[in-house]
DNA sequence: GTGAAAGCGCTAACAG
DNA sequence: CTGTTAGCGCTTTCAC
């Protein structure tokens, strides 16, 4: 049997109360601290836990939920989350959400059964009604990366995410600036709230540079390698385009493979540019121009806003951040000026 | 407040041991179960499992260290880990071994806090002898992934890992299959402990050949893309060879863009293969020949062991289990035949 | 089958 | 500053 508090506290000829305060950093007379800190020692003791975290019903844990824990892209993310719950003292458990036996919202029971004080939900799929019903029930703070749930009415979360419309305006404007005026898109699946942020993002921008938008220039995909080849491969078909706008790296990258397998070259028949800067990006030829998404900064955000509303229960500090993106420019896009 | 078992007896008028009783599966009447069940889903409640853990003293939760939680390259060992996991109704907390304010050794309060009932430990760095020493006092289950501690006297530890000298000789076999001879080696970085099984796999598949084997054609490098591209230029630069085997295919990336660079052509002037097989391999040109590491295999076997472990703590099951990974014959080496 | 009672290891008043 | 006491919400004997 592991020593408990008791054990030390009679090693030490003290009381439970003085070994719990000096572990929780309560002042004890010097003396006292010595005799306690060789008992525990001596006695290799850790405080449980589960006992801890019963009388207090706190946890000081943060319970991160994604769809897919080894997904890549949530890498910075997690480094962001991580970072501020470590500064603040919290603990995260991150919980895989679709692998679990106990179905799509399995991830409640890690607030019901009191495992975690707050919560962080990632996904950048349009999230379900059902969803926003069931975290209303949890007393609990949440907050949302990715999707925030537009269209379904105030639900007064905090919801963070990167500013897709933002980001693509961007590539537009850059791919303006250096002389194109015949630019496609490649649309991202519907299942996405990004998809039609950036196909506003594209149109938009369209408009304030005054060219004109060709409805056949904007052609759907699935965000994949393949979709983005045969995607390309549409484009290429119906001509006159002399850039293309991918809106995800994967599918620019599929873009790429296409234009070449074809007999074209990038940028000099075709400028292409992607979305999101994974880490591929750079490595293809030729190295991808695209926007870097700001992960890590929408996982400091949301945890920064989760901590406060889980210290201070006052604190509203609901409503959606969106955080500006940076376009990095590489050598798939031509200068034709 | 949330409702305590003792709300549900009351709204029941059962006592709080038939609850529990019901809860944890244990026979009660017919009539007594629909009256528990309609109280139970009046008042909403949910088992706090702070406090079953405490009186249990067991939380049915695996922890699982990774270096870095959002590496990729872990994706499929998390996938088996999991399955193995719920199949047994176990749940996993995932702890980011490095971004830990703990240090090194942080994850040791996972098990002293009596977070888990059992340990993985993933890592492919070559572990210390202190780490050891650490586990030896855990008194609970750990199975290791990666490096086993080779060299570190017995420690009566579970742990898998791929079949690293195999994987290799399976590579070299088939060069010479197809009638390489004249076969490099781009090694990987001493840290992991990898390195040397593969290079002990490279040597001795050119003795069982027959093959000579050339020193100044095992150059070394650092697993990373940049490395491979200077690994390669050195090796071209002293030429002679038709095939060279990176030690993983993300160096096998780098030799196959500096082939390119300096105007060679893969696999016609020289042959490349590389070890692992991540997804980008089969995106570049050529896909990449390579060996497939058995990840979801070696997540899945060491998870069996963990759970036999902590449900018998009989069974010692101690050892180490290599995995056989498998050839994926692609387009980057060419048939001399 | 069911209820009463004890106790898991800890914290938090409350006196002193 | 320190000890006493009373729980936190649950499981588990032990009677009945």
């Amino acid at each position: 049997m592991n020593p408990t508090i008791h054990d030390v506290a009679r090693l030490s000829k003290t009381s439970k109360s003085t070994v719990s305060r000096y572990l929780n950093g309560q002042p004890v007379k010097k003396r006292t601290e010595e005799t306690l800190k060789a008992a525990i020692k001596e006695l290799g003791y850790h405080p449980n836990v589960n006992a801890r975290r019963l009388v207090k019903n706190s946890t000081q844990t943060i319970g991160v939920v994604v769809d897919d824990i080894s997904n890549n892209f949530y890498s910075g993310i997690l480094r962001g989350i991580e970072k501020v719950a470590n500064l603040h003292n919290y603990q995260c458990v991150y919980y895989n959400g679709v692998s679990h036996r106990q179905g799509e919202f399995g991830f409640l029971n890690l607030a019901h059964e009191r495992q975690v004080d707050g919560l962080i939900l990632i996904s950048f799929l349009k999230r379900s009604p059902e969803l926003f019903e069931k975290i209303k029930d949890l007393s609990m703070p949440v907050a949302l990366i990715g999707d925030g749930g537009e269209g379904i009415r105030d639900h007064g979360l905090l919801s963070v995410d990167v500013n897709n419309e933002h980001g693509i305006k961007e590539i537009v404007h850059y791919l303006n600036r250096i002389g194109h005026k015949e630019i496609a898109f490649i649309a991202g699946p519907d299942e996405f709230s990004a998809t039609s942020q950036r196909i506003t993002g594209y149109k938009k921008a369209l408009k304030e540079l005054g060219l004109t938008l060709q409805p056949s220039w904007i052609v759907p995909s699935d965000w994949s390698k393949e979709g983005g080849y045969k995607a390309m491969s549409e484009l290429i078909n119906k001509g006159g385009m002399t850039a293309v706008i991918a809106s995800n790296d994967e599918t620019a990258i599929g873009a790429l493979l296409c234009t070449h397998e074809l007999g074209f070259r990038v940028p000099k028949h075709f400028s292409i540019a992607g979305f999101d800067d994974i880490e591929v990006s750079s490595w293809v030829y030729p190295p991808l121009t695209t926007v870097k998404q700001p992960l890590y900064q929408i996982g400091i955000e949301a945890t920064e806003g989760l901590v406060k509303k889980m210290k201070n229960k006052e604190a509203p500090l609901q409503g959606r951040r969106l955080i500006e993106p940076n376009l990095v420019v590489r050598d798939s896009c031509m200068n034709l000026l």
